[in-house]
DNA sequence: CTCCAACCTGGAGTGCGCTCCAGGTCAAGG
DNA sequence: CCTTGACCTGGAGCGCACTCCAGGTTGGAG
């Protein structure tokens, strides 16, 4: 009883139908279920995976990497190592990225401080 | 005596020299000296413009905001009000990109506790 | 003076991640 | 039934930020 139509699974994801249209033809959302008309249905299996990839999309994971780690997972359990792997090495990307991104707010912040403190205003 | 060689320049702000030609043409770096056979020499100057774009880009501005920040600023005193909001705004958007990468790592964390609790390992 | 690595230009090409389109099909309300 | 809005497909197009290229010039070391 839990499948959604298209324009629904879009808005549950945050995902434009484009987009989801897409995933599935480049393989990363594999073998989404049709009505006998063709249309798609979408599991909360499914959306469960697009919550998934909008984490690793929103952290900077490129797609053909999301697709090796969907892939891995159809494989089966003895992938469940070089998948924790994977996701380890993203993860300590995304620290760097962290640090990154604070060091150069913490530069912007400056400029605007000198902004801020310029004679007159 | 302080003017930089394209590759020394290129060097010092991490910008590849195509990225330099780039940023000239399309206005984001203006009035780039050169020698009397046309060659670029980069001053203080430019290099601590480059700086600044380093951070904004790295940050998340488009280019097409940078260059309106480099425009405001060759315009002179009277815009400084205009950048330092321009400035204020993009940290805001950056405040924002914040709090969704932390929250996302989060997400990221557990799937990768989840991979570290499976039985078997 | 000669050499050659570094530089120049205008413009084409690339990679990513979608996004849009034309021309049709499906399915639920009235 | 009929309508109409949501959906389908394959494929083209887009926006961004570079990156690369061909074909020619420059300038410092030897």
């Amino acid at each position: 009883m839990t499948g959604y139509a298209p324009a629904e699974a879009a808005r549950r994801s945050g995902f434009s139908l484009d987009t989801l249209r897409y995933y599935e033809k480049i393989g990363l959302l594999a073998d989404v279920e049709r009505t006998a008309g063709g249309q798609r249905v979408f599991t909360d299996d499914d959306l469960s995976w697009l919550v998934l990839f909008r984490c690793l999309r929103d952290t900077g994971m490129p797609i053909a990497q999301m697709r090796r780690y969907a892939q891995l997972a159809r494989e089966g359990e003895h992938t469940v190592d070089e998948r924790r792997e994977l996701l380890r090495r993203h993860a300590e990307q995304v620290e760097e990225q962290m640090r990154l991104l604070q060091r150069q707010y913490d530069h912007l912040r400056e400029k605007i401080r000198f902004y801020e403190r310029l004679p007159g205003r």
